[in-house]
DNA sequence: GTTAGCACTCGATCAGTCGGAGTGCTAATC
DNA sequence: GATTAGCACTCCGACTGATCGAGTGCTAAC
């Protein structure tokens, strides 16, 4: 048979995947005469299905076992066979109400995110938090405390607040932290967190402020505070992975809970999927991520205003309900930008 | 034989939990003959494993295979068997090395602490936060953000900071912003954030107030900030208990973690864990926490100064290596305190 | 009180058997 | 020429029975 694939062959191969994702067990041919009116005997599906397997679209764990989808088959048929439903208004509703967070600790929207990522998907959620190197600085502000301590404020323009608690000797004066405050916050008005780093480690260097002691402490508590390090990743219902039959071996699970902890991997992902605005789709291997193997991952990006400032998305296995999800992230993410953009 | 545990009882008990500990297979008269000197016959023993049974201290699993401790004694071993070992020099010098955390976030101490627990006892780490409701307020800010937006900020003498997001409408100047919070943190001077709540909703509610719309909104905008609901909790190293033989079992794990997803229930139990000072261990059932079958918990508080501010601990099996966790728990939570005093 | 000896029990393991699901091929049919 | 019925074949999984080893409880001897 052709290399081409036929309507028919599409057709079936739908069927295939559609009996995989609902079932987790290989998909024969009688299954899918009976279960999808293709008015076809299980000859010809089986005939088709064998072309299928020929062009790298289905495998068989065994002679005599049904067929199961390839990564390719997946690829395939999210990117040209599936319909992306409209989101159900139940979800919708669903997701609207549990957004009403007004008030919540910025920090603590997206982690409520996640979690919603993860119960109307009934897979795992995730949120990476805006990269705080890369948000606009707004304002400094140093306050004394008892006990020889000083907390450090750096507020960014989109309301996130970095802080830190310092120890220092106990002859600086509140009013003095006051003034280096305002100097600062004047200074800096309008850099970015990365700037606003590196301008201060400049100062540190310079002439002028080697004698002044006041300053050089207040350089060095800012430089403290700032955190250009790593986003932020919440990553919510893991429990809900072991639900997953492809995972009940023990073996497995922890295989995947372990690559789960160490959130750097899942990060140079996110960030991969940074590059490009709206929803995407990695599919098993697709991410290059070895732990990832049976896994795949739907991000869309989400905005404050015009800026693309994070991701967030769902991870599930590979033999996930697309078309159920795509529209959960899609319309998830809309709806915290909407919420950052005013809020 | 007598009710009373003889002091040979002691000492074969004392072998049975600890082979069991180490194995995690059911033992035998024989292996304890073979590992601990005891110079018995395996007949012995076995008269006295017997006794230990009758005395519900031991249990079978079924006639033929060897006896397994039951949780009165893992509770009598602890009492009163147990020699808690000195903490390992190697172990202190990790412990206090992974504390190098000057600087930090101090939500970020708190976490990387409940990790440092997980890794050095391989099993979970658990780190409840200082309840928000009971630190002192130090000062509470509001600060204009573009986009109508207002971030409020409050301080609370023990570093600990709390932050929301609130949409206004445009007309609050940053001025009129800077006098009431000025206002409020000299009117809530030394009150506890359980207080302070109490007193701005009464304030909210009195005559003077509703005329002054400005600082009903001042009022407002406190009333949202204020968190006086749950500490934080920090759950670390889940992975570490799928690699404990008695959870490879797929239900089991996905029961355990389901739990441990409601933080509900550990909150309850750390609150018990908090109402005496220094190290507690809770022995399976004895948390009354219907999933902790089968699990252990051992905690001690810190605190910062002279009060008790928090539980810190390890979750791990009944079967766990108490002698080597319980210094560990104990001298974190000691490290913890004095980080927290000082810095 | 302790121990050696022995019969007994029970789970784990392994080989063998059987049935069901599914395939591929061929020949008949539309 | 495409489709289908029929059939032999394959393979897995579930079940069965036999065997083995670890461990026990009991009894009698030390």
């Amino acid at each position: 048979m052709a290399d081409q694939l036929s309507d028919r062959g599409k057709r079936i191969l739908e069927a295939v995947i559609e009996d995989y994702i609902a079932t987790a067990e290989p998909v024969g041919s009688r299954t899918i005469t009976r279960s999808h009116a293709l008015a076809l005997s299980p000859a010809t599906v089986r005939n088709v299905m064998s072309d299928l397997e020929e062009m790298g679209l289905l495998a068989s764990p065994h002679t005599s076992a049904g067929r199961i989808p390839t990564e390719k088959a997946y690829r395939l048929y999210v990117n040209s066979i599936l319909e992306v439903k409209n989101i159900t208004r139940d979800k919708k509703d669903e997701i609207r109400r549990r957004c009403q967070m007004a008030g919540k600790d910025p920090a603590q929207v997206l982690k409520e995110t996640s979690r919603l990522l993860s119960t109307t998907s009934s897979y795992m959620g995730v949120v990476m938090a805006p990269r705080p190197a890369s948000s606009v600085f707004h304002q400094i502000e140093f306050v004394k405390l008892p006990g020889k301590r000083v907390l450090a404020i750096l507020i960014s323009k989109n309301g996130t607040v970095q802080n830190r608690l310092v120890q220092v000797d106990e002859d600086i004066r509140q009013e003095d932290l006051v003034r280096m405050a305002n100097y600062l916050t004047d200074q800096l008005q309008g850099l970015t967190i990365a700037q606003v780093r590196e301008r201060i480690l400049n100062e540190m260097n310079s002439e002028k402020v080697r004698y002044d002691s006041l300053m050089a402490r207040a350089l060095a508590l800012s430089e403290q505070t700032i955190n250009t390090g790593n986003p932020e990743l919440f990553l919510e219902g893991q429990a809900n992975i072991l639900d997953q039959p492809e995972f009940s071996d023990a073996g497995r699970m922890r295989e995947i809970f372990r690559a789960f902890e160490k959130k750097s991997l899942l990060l140079d992902l996110f960030d991969r999927a940074m590059q490009a605005d709206g929803v995407q789709i990695f599919i098993g291997s697709e991410s290059h991520l070895l732990k990832m193997e049976g896994m795949s991952l739907i991000t869309s990006t989400y905005m404050t205003g015009k800026d693309t400032v994070g991701v967030l998305g769902v991870i599930g296995p590979t033999r996930m309900g697309y078309g159920r999800v795509i529209p959960i992230v899609d319309y998830t993410a809309k709806l915290i930008s909407r919420l950052l953009e005013t809020e």
